[in-house]
DNA sequence: TAGGTTTGTTTCAAACTTGAACCAAGCCCG
DNA sequence: CGGGCTTGGTTCAAGTTTGAAACAAACCTA
């Protein structure tokens, strides 16, 4: 089958997406990284904890949570650990599983934080769009997030393994 | 000044933003590195290199395009010329300049490997949206991306410092 | 035209990411 | 029970990214 080039319009679009997403996610780190001592995701993860009930995640759970391998998680959490800002239980339920677990010092950090990034994910995201073009990303991204996630992701046409996990961090 | 937080609409989006552009880079790069053993950035600095005029550029005018710093371009460039994939060559009209420029090789395993690529582009992003999407999408990045370079960037609401580069490669 | 600043690029060490391999602990079924 | 498969996490080496510092050529400007 011969190739179905882009378009000169999606051809525009994808280079539109890439220059945003790289601008944004450097302006986001360096701000971060500025203020907090930490890229977005190690904010990101810590972010996570905050949200969830008793400020403590399995590690599976987080690293679903925020899209990111395993491995890169537990690097990411030794570093936290580390630092003091969460801490490393092991899982009631499960001897396998780890919990990670938000500290005081690490809620501090997030709440003395918080403003600095939400001032600038505003100024560089949020006030540059409309209220329909923040209703259209949504719209836009969560297409895509389900697609890569079930894995209609592979351009080959044929079957879908489904696999799909479940267990929840406290049964 | 108090902050203003997300409303529950904007974090929506935000995280549904985080999700897709984490999923889509992972998915690229996966397929990019099985089939092409570069990640999608490298593959970036090769294809940018295809379009420009006698297949070379000038460093700076690659990072611009790219949109990544001088100092990570320096490094793939390097791991690209090991491969044969292109070659540095000192810039004729600026002695402190180096060019890279696309070799037969180089192009060869962009043409090798732009089929798939585009099909998964395809398959990841375009045959999620309708045509008003991918229009919707490239505004809302062009936006953004717009905002990031002219520094309308920081949440600091003062000065802007104006300072824009020129140069062409090629006077 | 000398001296100071700016611009283009590289270098270096420290931090981070990747993917494959590994180790347990749970799970399943004869 | 007793293997064998799956799941939750970590480890390790190789590769990549970061940011600050170093260099060198080019560009002022008095």
């Amino acid at each position: 089958m011969t190739t179905r080039w882009l378009t000169s319009k999606e051809q525009r679009a994808w280079r539109a997406y890439i220059a945003a997403t790289h601008l944004l996610e450097d302006a986001i780190d360096r701000q971060l990284q500025q203020d907090a001592g930490m890229p977005h995701l190690y904010y990101s993860i810590l972010a996570n904890l905050s949200d969830a009930p008793e400020h403590r995640l399995r590690m599976t759970d987080l690293a679903e949570r925020t899209k990111i391998t395993r491995s890169r998680l537990t690097y990411a959490v030794t570093r936290l650990e580390k630092d003091g800002l969460l801490r490393r239980e092991n899982c009631r339920w499960d001897k396998r599983g780890s919990v990670a677990a938000l500290t005081e010092e690490g809620m501090a950090t997030l709440e003395r934080t918080a403003p600095g990034h939400v001032a600038t994910v505003r100024a560089s995201l949020f006030d540059q769009l409309t209220e329909e073009q923040v209703d259209q990303l949504e719209e836009i991204c969560t297409g895509i997030a389900r697609a890569l996630e079930s894995d209609d992701a592979r351009p080959a046409p044929d079957e879908v393994p489904w696999r799909r996990r479940s267990s929840p961090s406290c049964p």
